[in-house]
DNA sequence: AGGTCAACCTGAGCGC
DNA sequence: TGCGCTCAGGTTGACC
């Protein structure tokens, strides 16, 4: 499910029950999710206070006032879904439902803060993970240190990208959703992002022209913050922490698109879907060179 | 060193 | 209704 704009829009519908909160409670209702809990899980989470609510490539980070960061990656079905206790209420600028009765299936982690709300992370394929890394070495952790650079930061424009594509013969497509070299880029977005700037997924990463890199820049900075504001892309799995889904979807113009006519202007081409790496490409053969 | 591919897991959708 | 097949937003480790 979720890549850099749909943990993004996760977090912020965290951000009103966990920053600054307690954590009252937690619960967790199996052993592991992708890897194993760390020990004492419960016992190093629980009682702690939220200091920060943050995120690296598709992480979620809360730093705890014991100095350790809670890691939560929602892999490819993870949801963090917030719920108010008692009754529906306000909480900051988001409305939250009143929880449930009884488990879901698939609620791996059960959350109760002080906000007070009930946080329920459900990931039934279990391809997301939950861990502890010490706050202060985290970007040294084995999790952090190969990550590149955030692509919505200044850090991330066309010199940065020059380099890191030149002598590359990997296609494009493939480049883009390496995470050492951007963080937070999935397949939806990388598929965007290249319709958007006119390059082939298959053009070889180190045969892209210098002055073709800075308006691949600009879209993918483009495309990622259109769908933060659009709430993330809902295909199946994906929905904010409020539980509403993410709208980004009906702005797609080539993810998920095959056979319909392309969206460029003036374009007569129509979408093709291919493999690469063994993930779905979707692209316009006709305007994408 | 750099690149490709299967594996991890469950559920939904489709054709028969 | 049910079976079997394909596909899904990610990451990793084994292999060329």
């Amino acid at each position: 499910m979720p890549e850099l704009p749909e943990v993004e829009t996760v977090r912020l519908g965290l951000s009103p029950v966990l920053e600054g909160r307690l954590l009252t409670d937690v619960q967790t209702r199996r052993g592991d999710l992708r890897i194993p809990f760390p020990k004492d899980f419960v016992a190093r989470t629980k009682g702690r206070k939220v200091k920060k609510l943050w995120r690296r490539a598709k992480y979620l980070l809360a730093d705890l006032d014991s100095g350790e960061t809670l890691v939560i990656h929602l892999g490819m079905s993870g949801r963090m879904s917030v719920y108010a206790h008692g009754k529906q209420r306000r909480i900051g600028s988001y409305v939250y439902d009143k929880a449930p009765d009884g488990v879901g299936k698939h609620d791996h982690v059960v959350f109760e803060t002080d906000a007070p709300a009930r946080i329920i992370f459900n990931d039934h394929r279990r391809f997301g993970l939950m861990t502890l890394v010490d706050t202060e070495g985290l970007e040294q952790d084995k999790l952090f240190k190969d990550i590149g650079v955030e692509p919505l930061s200044e850090q991330f424009n066309a010199t940065y990208l020059a380099k890191r594509l030149s002598g590359k013969k990997t296609p494009i497509k493939s480049a883009l959703l390496d995470q050492r070299l951007i963080a937070g880029l999935g397949n939806i977005y990388v598929c965007e992002a290249l319709h958007r700037s006119g390059i082939s997924p298959k053009r070889l990463a180190g045969s892209i022209k210098r002055e073709r890199i800075a308006p691949l820049v600009a879209a993918i900075k483009k495309v990622l913050s259109a769908a933060i504001a659009a709430g993330g892309s809902t295909l199946r799995d994906h929905a904010q922490a409020t539980g509403d889904p993410g709208n980004f979807q009906h702005q797609f113009l080539a993810y998920g698109r095959e056979g319909l006519a392309c969206k460029t202007a003036k374009c007569p081409g129509a979408v093709k879907r291919i493999v690469q790496s063994g993930r779905s490409t979707f692209y316009c053969p006709k305007c994408q060179t």
